[in-house]
DNA sequence: TGCTGACTTGACGTTTACGGAAACGTAAAG
DNA sequence: CTTTACGTTTCCGTAAACGTCAAGTCAGCA
């Protein structure tokens, strides 16, 4: 059984094994069965064995990209269950919606952190190329703190 | 002794008091005084009693933002030294100078990566507006996972 | 048939970043 | 002098996100 995704020899339902999932994102088997644990990816199982479509594929893309960003895997899992739920009962999408709102407001203040420090690093690298001068980080402890994300 | 940088009755050499930082930045004390366990930030010790002044309050401030961005609490030590040694022999220099590099393209990938993040949070969003389709995470398992930060 | 390599399920260990509580010190206010 | 507020150290606990064995299963093949 070399390749699940060449025995599937053409188009689209592809199946992963474990170990071409780990491959191809750079994560190990240990990491994707315990999103499995935590409900996050439901990949086929026959008997023992995973078998990871192309949507596990996504959601995992998804899940990586989320780590990243700064997402717990509680929020990953929650924020795709929203997207599974889609719509739903008026009362409940009006707090879906908040929820995305308020993600997207903490990713934008978090857009700005990374540009300030992407500036200041900028700023030091800039020092250390003409070697001539001592350097503050304290000029006026700049009181520019407010709006602190998570 | 109300507040300690009202004692300093006007100028610049502020002592701040770990209450006093606590309330400013939103931090707790414990917090506070881990950072100093960790090498974060060094207040002035008269005694039992610790006074931040306004470089450690510049510090803080990086440290928090820095956290907001990812860094774990080593590397910004670790950032935070750099700067402190500013200069050094060249061989020293270019490592520092390679370190910032990479920190930089790191976070600017982390800039990508929220700007697909929001992106697909927003286009959510609208499928949440108008309540008439069925979506999918999973059109064609968007094979675009290079550049996996840190 | 026996080996190899990939996979499986537990179970316990580890690191990070603090939180919480005990037990005590100090200092200004009433 | 006692209260109240704030601060200190020390130690233990925890949640998250896996890592790291151990021990066993199963398919393919020489």
């Amino acid at each position: 059984m070399e390749s699940l995704s060449a025995t599937t020899s053409g188009r689209s339902p592809a199946r992963y094994a474990i170990g071409e999932l780990c491959e191809a994102f750079g994560v190990t088997a240990r990491a994707l069965r315990f999103y499995e644990d935590e409900q996050l990816i439901a990949p086929e199982r026959r008997g023992t064995s995973r078998f990871y479509s192309d949507r596990d594929r996504a959601r995992l893309s998804w899940i990586l990209r989320g780590k990243r960003v700064g997402f717990s895997l509680g929020e990953i899992r929650e924020l795709l269950d929203l997207y599974d739920v889609g719509d739903q009962r008026e009362t409940q999408r009006r707090v879906t919606i908040e929820r995305c709102q308020q993600r997207i407001d903490a990713l934008r203040r978090q857009q700005h952190d990374i540009d300030t420090t992407i500036g200041e690093l900028e700023v030091f690298l800039a020092t250390l190329a003409r070697p001539a001068e001592r350097l503050g980080i304290d000029r006026k402890a700049s009181n520019e703190d407010q709006g602190s994300n998570y």
